[in-house]
DNA sequence: GCCGACATAATTGTATACAAAGTTGTGCTA
DNA sequence: TAGCACAACTTTGTATACAATTATGTCGGC
């Protein structure tokens, strides 16, 4: 594919394995790298004009955080969460989200408050601009942001690699309907938190989760390929 | 250090990086491997037989397990976590694990529970042979299998994270008192899950969890070293 | 005798070479 | 022509060589 300026990353930066891993999780996240993508690790090394030593770290942590899916002698792919382990992230997220919103009503501050609500802001111009892959990822970031608030980085932790996985679940399972309840749900949480309301906010975001796994379509039918492009890569 | 073969591990076996991962954190769980001890990679290269490449994977997955602390330039040294860590952790099982006993005592099948039961043995013979590390690897174990028996992977992944890093925790801040508070407390989940009594077993498993945090000593004195070797490698 | 700078050694970071496994394409046979 | 076997190619797995960084030990100056 033509010369290697075309096909690199800019230039100037240094890619470390971690950034290489953020620019991945962030392409993941945004649908640009869809479920099933191969990601070839001489690709990735070309394309970020490093070794494949590095690619190799990012890779593997990526599959540690479910992210990607290693296949021993045959390659990394972008993770294809079954119908299972998709019903399994959104009862994690059930167990931690709820208590971890009553946690950061009670420690919110009038700058986190205006920081959601600039989130909310991107995300409804995101989704204006017709940037739905951006405004997936605006919309993961209100969750994570709100554990980061409650102050307890190990949950925070977990809540991002949901979050993240949960971006694969819906770009396999999100059966078309209403895109702008999840702004609703998000502004109702907002105001919860402006309120100090704890109890409110644990609820609501209780339903939000809820309202999330209802909208997806986790029949077992047509459950593992669902592109063509799938059913010739495995 | 003499010869390789003293050091070497069984010569038979064929180290891949997982297998040392799980080698290296039965370890470090048990204790063998205490926090703050630098994980060499040369070192560790030769004592498996294999070279830093794999190595270095097994050191990447344990520090994503947060097992580990990677120190650029510097080296990989068996985490030690700070008493903000250690609150942090214990606040993820409080939110995990009472539910997902919940849902274990539901699911129980007379096989689960005679598994549930022979661990409890073994860890009782394990403290009567003055085996501590072994015995703390067993009490781990119990609290990853009843995820288990619950059916979540994914919640199973984050608990079995969550006690290993707990193990750490203990050897850190435990102060020295009743050391069978905790197979009673074992024992008494036993009996409910015996009874189905799904409530119960909730109940129970968040005391236990405030009684593990009870018996620690998580004042932020003494907080990082606590032990000579720490002061003069950091 | 103590402090700082420089040289040396040890360890980790990265790239690359080679080996192993898998995939694909071709040609032979039935 | 369909099916199988073999060979060439591609991609990943592992080891190793080299570079960069940090730690250590020594020497000289104050």
């Amino acid at each position: 594919m033509g010369d290697p300026e075309t096909m690199n990353k800019i230039e100037t930066r240094v890619w470390t394995s971690d950034t290489v891993v953020a620019d991945l999780e962030r392409a993941i996240h945004e649908h640009r790298l869809p479920p099933g993508t191969k990601l070839g690790e001489d690709e990735l090394a070309e394309a970020y004009g490093i070794s494949r030593t590095i690619v190799r770290a990012a890779l593997l942590a990526l599959s540690h955080r479910h992210l990607v899916e290693l296949k021993r002698n045959r390659g990394a792919f972008v993770a294809q969460p079954s119908v299972r382990e998709a019903r399994e992230v959104f009862e994690a997220r059930s167990l931690l989200e709820p208590r971890t919103a009553h946690s950061a009503a009670l420690r919110m501050t009038e700058a986190e408050l205006t920081r959601l609500r600039s989130n909310i802001r991107e995300e409804h111009a995101a989704l204006d601009a017709g940037e739905n892959g951006r405004a997936l990822l605006l919309s993961g970031q209100f969750h994570v942001e709100i554990a980061r608030i409650a102050d307890q980085s190990t949950i925070e932790a977990f809540i991002s690699q949901l979050i993240s996985r949960s971006s694969l679940i819906i770009a396999l399972y999100w059966r078309r309907r209403a895109a702008l309840c999840e702004t609703q749900a998000h502004h109702a949480l907002l105001d919860a938190f402006a309120n100090r309301d704890a109890a409110l906010a644990e609820q609501l975001m209780k339903s939000h989760l809820l309202d999330l796994v209802a909208s997806l379509d986790l029949r077992n039918v047509t459950q593992p390929p669902m592109s063509l492009r799938e059913a010739l890569q495995r």
